[in-house]
DNA sequence: CCTAACAATATTTTT
DNA sequence: TATTGTTAGG
């Protein structure tokens, strides 16, 4: 058991220091609102927190931190942290998880203690469709037996109903008569979604609500979670949705739980999916949260901190204005304007920066990050043609992203890679390990020669296979599910909780499968393809949206064009803030292109490129203007 | 088979 | 808003 420290004794870990702001916070003993803007540190932050409370016995064994963000990849980068700062221990009393994999695991474990009329059925599935398919549902609903007309049915507009009657309340549904049609439909469509067919069809806006209603119709499980955590935290606060939201104020408000919750409202581009506007406002309200403005910017440098401040200046005035924490000995940071005549200019021209950037400065391409409003793909084709020119690969990641980290993928990826590579530590050691957990054998089990002799075989069998001439993609699947029952499939499953739905498991697989025959049959080289699936060396090209949480030695924004910001007139607000989020990303460089013609996708019938126009967001050009960004016209 | 008129869609996370 | 997809009707 490690040795507890006196809270006045102790020091953040791993860090040369804390603005005073964020060292109050740190040490905080009341609920808390981190405000802060990009750069700043939020996730150091409570990394940091945890420590403190960890090791300084605020949070005292067997009670348990709870820190929940938004995506998968932030809360693992969280729990990374928190293990790297203050050692596995203490850090097995910090959970880190999404939203959405909380929720659900309140309904997996105790759903069955749902009241009548919403239980799910225990094997639900998952099923994302549903506010797609809202229209058709409602359609079905009319009948006898919920006593619905077909004129009642056609009256309700199904995006309203989705996100008021159906999701925008906390169940139950309130059955007080004369119940409203529209109240009847959302108890008839939770019933037909709980219990008209032998699974019930569930998405994560339902299961926050059932996770919701399930607290607060069993006040023994409620008492439970609430002595578990002693202290919550809630990351990228500002996307927070009303759901999520309730949840949360059901589970915490007036507890003697300590909630801290960081974000950052000029960051907020996530409003039209549900992010709620004064969620900040409304927190420090009921939860009677401090708030604590950070100011410090560890990312960029004075320049580009500079133009943040102008920024700023606009979507949200009277913010205090950032600091740069570097000094600019290793460059001030530049910014500038590119104005094309076209998008086969855009590309030779970016292609000779890429060029320069990463041959002579030596920077790697994964530093460098092409960015678009919408529609990666084909805003940067010609780009991507024009980079592999000069021998840079780049490519939109999309869903390739969110593909790669699955342990599926991870598994599936390594035993390729030990067949057709001549050596791979790495991937051996891995899948080793992962066999020796799943065997239940311990590192010196005897058994385990017998182990590495069958992996052994195994790789000379799928490289044979793979590589014969006339191989097909069901040669690729078939030797990688041979491959999984040698493995032990259950026992796979089991480890890991999200493969135990079945569609979700072998959607994952087909896609992965064919998303890399697709690569092979490019270049007929299998390692050649396993490299280029995982997009080792290439730039990447993703969507502003897709940026928000990452950074990058060098941004590209591509089209800065009143086409791509389509709905700039609507919600210039949005907008602005996802022009703040693309530019925060960038430590040294962000470039904006715009062209006076652009044609976004490749196409053989040879249309004529589309004229652009930047007057519709002129506004977003006049701020950087304002800040002395410079245009550069390119001929 | 072609065109005109109309509708959908674009930015997204989550097992 | 601009582009793409769908469908009815010629």
């Amino acid at each position: 058991m490690p040795k507890l420290v006196p809270a006045p004794d102790w020091k953040p870990v791993g860090v040369v220091g804390l603005e005073p702001n964020a060292d109050k916070a740190v040490r905080e003993e009341t609920n808390g609102l981190v405000v802060a803007g990009p750069g700043a540190g939020k996730t150091e932050l409570l990394a940091q927190r945890a420590c403190f409370l960890l090791q300084t016995g605020r949070c005292r064994a067997p009670r348990q931190i709870l820190a929940i963000s938004f995506k998968k990849d932030a809360a693992a980068n969280l729990r990374a942290r928190v293990e790297k700062r203050c050692g596995g221990e203490l850090a097995g009393r910090f959970h880190s998880l999404t939203f959405d994999a909380f929720a659900k695991g309140l309904i997996d474990r105790f759903g069955q203690a749902l009241p009548d009329g919403y239980r799910p059925t225990p094997d639900y599935q998952i099923n994302f469709d549903i506010q797609k398919r809202m229209r058709d549902l409602l359609d079905q609903l009319v009948g006898s037996t919920t006593g619905l007309t077909m004129d009642d049915v056609s009256g309700i507009s199904d995006g309203i109903f989705y996100k008021r009657e159906f999701l925008g309340r906390a169940l139950p549904i309130p059955s007080a008569q004369p119940q409203s049609i529209p109240d009847r439909a959302a108890t008839a469509m939770w019933k037909k979604l709980l219990t008209g067919r032998e699974r019930s069809q569930l998405d994560f806006g339902m299961i926050g609500r059932l996770a919701e209603l399930l607290l607060r119709s069993n006040p023994r499980l409620m008492k439970a979670l609430r002595q578990t955590y002693s202290h919550v935290f809630l990351d990228e606060f500002q996307d927070t949705t009303a759901i999520q939201y309730a949840l949360t104020r059901s589970m915490f408000r007036n507890t003697a739980a300590v909630v801290t919750a960081v974000g950052d409202s000029k960051q907020r581009i996530m409003t039209w999916a549900g992010a709620v506007e004064n969620v900040f406002e409304r927190f420090k309200g009921d939860f009677g949260a401090e708030q604590h403005d950070l100011v410090m910017n560890y990312r960029s440098a004075p320049r580009l901190v500079q133009i943040q401040q102008t920024l700023i200046a606009a979507i949200e005035p009277g913010t205090p204005p950032p600091t740069p924490a570097d000094d600019g000995t290793s460059g001030e940071g530049d910014c500038r304007v590119l104005l094309y005549p076209d998008h086969v200019r855009e590309a030779s021209h970016l292609a000779e920066f890429a060029a320069e950037w990463i041959f002579t400065d030596g920077i790697h391409p994964r530093d460098i990050c092409v960015l678009t409003r919408n529609k990666p793909d084909e805003y940067a084709g010609f780009l991507i043609r024009g980079l592999a020119k000069r021998g840079i690969k780049a490519r939109a990641e999309t869903d390739l992203q969110d593909l790669l980290v699955e342990p599926l993928v991870e598994v599936s990826l390594d035993i390729l890679s030990l067949s057709v590579r001549d050596s791979d530590r790495v991937a051996w050691t891995s899948l080793m390990g992962l066999l020796q957990q799943l065997r239940g054998f311990d590192e010196s089990d005897p058994r385990l020669r017998r182990v590495e002799a069958e992996l052994n075989s195994f790789c000379g069998t799928i490289r044979d296979a793979i590589g014969a001439a006339g191989s097909t993609v069901n040669v690729l699947v078939d030797q990688l599910s041979k491959f999984f029952e040698f493995l032990g499939l259950d026992a796979f499953r089991r480890l890991h909780p999200q493969y135990l739905q079945d569609d979700f498991i072998s959607g994952l697989f087909t896609k992965f499968t064919n998303a890399l025959w697709k690569c092979y049959e490019e270049c007929h080289d299998w390692p050649q393809a396993i490299t280029d699936l995982v997009g080792k060396d290439a730039i990447p090209i993703i969507t502003v949206h897709k940026s928000k949480g990452l950074e990058y030695h060098s941004v590209v924004f591509m089209g800065l064009e009143d086409s791509a910001l389509w709905n700039f007139a609507n919600q210039s607000d949005e907008e602005r803030r996802a022009f703040f989020v693309a530019f925060s990303r960038a430590r040294k460089r962000v470039l904006f292109t715009y062209c006076a013609k652009r044609e976004t996708q490749q196409r053989s019938g040879g249309r004529s490129a589309a004229m652009q126009s930047r007057t519709k967001i002129g506004s977003l050009y006049e701020l950087l203007a304002a800040a002395g960004v410079e245009e550069e016209i390119v001929t």
